[in-house]
DNA sequence: CATCGCCTTCATAAGTCCTTCACAAACGCC
DNA sequence: GGCGTTTGTGAAGGACTTATGAAGGCGATG
């Protein structure tokens, strides 16, 4: 089952494209404006956002640039504005397809349907993450350590699958508190410390000799690829 | 190779923004106006263009909406105006990010990576780099000599970075200082003779006759290229 | 409204690494 | 070849980073 989140904020239009893309069979969340979408886009973890560029107060395309930092999630953008540049901008942000208003809505679930076809052939984010013997399971929020399962907090494991996402990089505290708080700031980043401690003796055999979570002296911490 | 056109009225600001991208391993151009610095971008078509909004005569922001009559090539925006309206109006022009004065050109430099990491999905400045049987892999913080890991200390690793980024290229100690802490002070520049013996003890096959990390005698040091 | 769990903060301890210094060696110029 | 200058080296102190346990605060839950 797919979810896609759809941010809009004419409620109208918000209604029209979830009925028909309920329709086509996918699970529908919906947000309107730029915070909200990115706290759903966060929480939800949508296959694909739909997102209308013309929201106001935050800028689509800041919403745009403020999603990558933390997931490559497909989007759809919806523009009134059909200036080449815009498009050409909103694609080099990283959009995948492009919609000018007005649309049909038929024509909207159609590429819908083509780009998540594209990205799963492409083979997106893997949703399951083997590093070592431990097991990252993002759809079950899941951990194990061989057979054993691991209780996490959702911090911890959002942390944990940021840094497995791409094993063996090193990521600095700034790069792991946008992953888990959506923000950086500077005050919090000690915090990340704590968190790598509680998940050291949560899944280390021997909390004092990290075999998984790695420190990086100055820079950050990395998950060990190897 | 990058190019990068830097469009600035202050030729002392010109001068310390081109040192460091061509350090970075830009390749720099520069322009005094918006007149010139239009016609720069029409002839080199630069892969990203560093503006000053507070330039003389023909308004900046004026310089990128005929910028982009003819280009959506990104634009890095400095302002002295902290306004956040000037922000956003820069934005909305297609700015892709902005810096306020004083900036410090390390975070240009950082700014400047960012943006056309983002615009140009094949990423730019190589994030691995290979120098003879050298391995620096940037994201993983990590160098392998052939097949053996070396490990190295975080000042070690950007110094080692630096240079390889534009390998046979002699670099002075005040330059290397600069790539490792961002600042250059005299006093400290006999400690890069230290960080060098370091290095060369974790790489060099034969410290005392040095392969990789050359003396250049009465200048400085340099990695060699073949 | 009370309880619980969790995130952050703080203080302190432990650890790592950068710089410095003094002296030896090497270099280059004359 | 000699001499001043530049570079190489090892050790050591201290600055900075990270680790850790405990406690406060906040929101969620019932």
């Amino acid at each position: 089952m797919r979810t896609v989140l759809v941010v809009d904020d004419e409620l109208k239009i918000t209604r029209l494209v979830r009925d028909y893309l309920e329709q086509a069979g996918f699970v529908v969340v919906t947000a309107s404006d730029g915070p909200g979408a990115l706290a759903a886009a966060r929480q939800t973890k949508p296959d694909l956002i739909v997102l209308d560029l013309g929201l106001p107060g935050l800028d689509g395309l800041d919403v745009i640039r403020s999603l990558r930092t933390f997931s490559p999630m497909p989007v759809v953008v919806i523009t009134a504005r059909t200036e080449e540049a815009d498009r050409i901008v909103g694609l080099e942000l990283g959009a995948d397809d492009y919609l000018t208003k007005p649309f049909s809505p038929k024509e909207l679930v159609a590429r819908v349907r083509a780009v998540l076809r594209r990205t799963d052939a492409a083979g997106l984010a893997p949703q399951v993450m083997v590093v070592g013997d431990l097991t990252i399971d993002i759809p079950r929020h899941e951990v194990r350590r061989g057979p054993v399962g691991v209780e996490l907090t959702s911090t911890e494991f959002d942390l944990l699958a940021a840094l497995a996402r791409q094993p063996g990089r090193v990521f600095t505290r700034g790069q792991m508190l946008e992953a888990i708080r959506g923000v950086s700031f500077p005050s919090y980043e000690r915090a990340i410390d704590a968190h790598v401690k509680n998940l050291r003796r949560k899944l280390e055999p021997d909390p004092r000799r990290p075999r998984y979570l790695i420190t990086v002296h100055g820079v950050g911490y990395k998950l060990a690829d190897a």
